[in-house]
DNA sequence: AAACATAGTATTAAAAAAGATACTAATGGG
DNA sequence: CCCATTAGTATCTTTTTTAATACTATGTTT
């Protein structure tokens, strides 16, 4: 992670950087962000292509950042959830400017090429 | 950059993240975007532990994607101008909501921890 | 008793990104 | 002729990310 004290208006958007990027993490918050709760298995079927280890890894660190809980429920089989919080929820609004932003982009990039 | 054909929202999204990933290219625009035209060196200068080649690089990157002019003056030394383009500031309210964001979630995790 | 299901972990390998260092071209100045 | 200046390239190494594969625990079902 970028630290620049000399700019720390930067730093911060680096901060959000570190939120979404990570080979699947934008999908991986996409489908919690506008669904149930969902569990391991099931994000996993939903994202065939990710292995459980990656899976994990950014599960685990989106829950370090208070984006979503993951609740386990004492059964055999295992059955854990999870849940985008509340807070997680504010990362919306960034989400949707980067989703328009980005697909203007790939408009704009057409009309370059003609 | 991830590719997900079931989910062309998630994809712009990548798009858009695309623009702003790179161990440099946040500090790189954030010169660029609230300042004047800058040259090579004087880019580095103002980054110092950027290495010529990653600054080139990522120069390079922007430029492609319509976000950067590079004007190069036929003199000896050389001098190259680097110059945000009117679509390059169209990045400007989602970097804004980026850093806001940002700003939010260190206080954030602040509370969170005590 | 063996197989199944879920949610992982462990280990190793490959690929991608970044860093270190040395080198170049062209001209003006001393 | 040699040095300085600017904006890079070229190579090679290191670090960081991601992938592949095999393995584990624990009750339930057959």
């Amino acid at each position: 992670m970028l630290k620049d004290k000399k700019n720390p208006q930067q730093c911060q958007i680096v901060v959000a950087l570190n939120m979404i990027v990570g080979k699947w993490k934008p999908i991986i918050l996409d489908h919690l962000l506008h669904g149930e709760p969902l569990r391991f298995n099931e994000l996993k079927k939903l994202i065939p292509d990710i292995t459980q280890r990656m899976l994990t890894m950014h599960l685990r660190e989106l829950e370090e950042h208070d984006i979503l809980t993951r609740t386990v429920y004492p059964q055999v089989p295992p059955k854990v959830e999870y849940r985008i919080t509340e807070y997680g929820m504010t990362l919306q609004p960034m989400l949707k400017t980067m989703q328009q932003w980005g697909a203007n982009h790939i408009e704009h990039m057409k009309e370059k090429d003609n």
